[in-house]
DNA sequence: CGTATAGTTCGATATATATCTAATTAGATG
DNA sequence: CATCTAATTAGATATATATCGAACTATACG
């Protein structure tokens, strides 16, 4: 379903007098002027509302003799209704995922700047990891880094580049030969972003 | 649930930039700027809907630090996305009536004219019935009528009276004794209305 | 064909509101 | 306390729209 529908649909219903419209047809068609007494409004009026209510297919109608029922459109509104159950029900490991997604994002929102740096190291494990794992999505798998090159890299993030690729190594995302470094396949450390 | 509560939700997410902005947060919460981002507008104009979608409830908060994350209220669209489902849903046996009353309503609107005397006598007997028992409303049952008393009852609606009176007797509505008319007991003609 | 009735269209008016820029407030941090 | 960032408020503008009375159209009926 496109937004569009969705928003003209909520939007024309999302009006006193087309909703009490709406309620006195969900109990039998009626014609126009049986409408316009009921709420005490003028013919032009309900016309100028029922003209938006078939905009969105909510009513229907049917002439008998020069008198025009409306009928209400069970269907439309059933249809529109379960759309909108649907924006607030989401399966639930995407769900989860989204929750996770959100909690890393809240911390790398915390710790780095706007410009991207990173203010400090978090104290919390569990946050440090984040963070560090933010820092290394700049890295490519399988290239291999000198310990001169990848300093540079960091310090891009923060000046303290030794304690950060000490923390790389220490944490196992990076392996570290003969001074050369790159980067752990990522299923050893779970990557989730 | 009262219809402004209704007329405000609806109201409220009948805009293309809130719709937006719930669909976005189905996903997860988020906080203003984010969202500003990701919808191309000002934080302001983020401020503005985010306010309204307060107002019903649609979104809640939890500030961190002095970001604030905004969260969708899942179990609100649940509630009004089954109280729009209930405008489409009657129980069987409600509907059926209604149905009845207004094809009924119908052919009253039909034979009868606006001052309430009826036109003339519809030839289908289905109709003809409903007519008949249009007109019989007007009486009260255990009543007594003398002939000439409910000949002018008659009259008010339709100048033959003695049509009229007839088919009263021949369909079973009443009974004549002594030149004394009474209304039968509504069971014996399933008076529907 | 003339009349009556139901519905629609037109034009005017009053009200609401979505969006922006600029200025302000609130919280966090150094 | 000074500063930074996120959010809000205020004011301005442009657009949309709910409602009505008056005029018009369509259908039925005699």
């Amino acid at each position: 379903m496109q937004l569009n529908r969705l928003v003209s649909f909520f939007k024309t219903i999302g009006d006193p007098t087309r909703l009490r419209i709406i309620k006195l047809l969900a109990e039998g068609p009626l014609h126009g002027q049986a409408i316009a007494g009921k709420l005490g409004l003028t013919p032009p009026t309900i016309t100028h509302h029922l003209h938006k209510l078939r905009e969105v297919n909510a009513v229907y109608e049917r002439r008998d003799g020069n008198t025009i029922y409306f009928y209400l459109n069970e269907s439309v509104i059933k249809h529109y209704a379960s759309a909108l159950m649907d924006l607030s029900k989401q399966d639930e490991v995407k769900k989860e995922i989204k929750d996770l997604m959100a909690e890393r994002q809240k911390v790398i929102d915390n710790f780095f700047a706007n410009d991207g740096r990173l203010k400090h190291i978090p104290a919390q494990r569990k946050k440090k990891l984040i963070v560090l794992e933010h820092i290394l999505k700049g890295l490519q798998k399988g290239k291999k880094y000198g310990e001169k090159e990848l300093n540079e890299y960091i310090k891009k993030f923060y000046d303290d580049y030794a304690t950060i690729r000490r923390e790389f190594i220490i944490n196992n995302y990076m392996y570290r030969e003969n001074g050369i470094y790159e980067l752990n396949p990522e299923e050893m450390w779970a990557k989730i972003e």
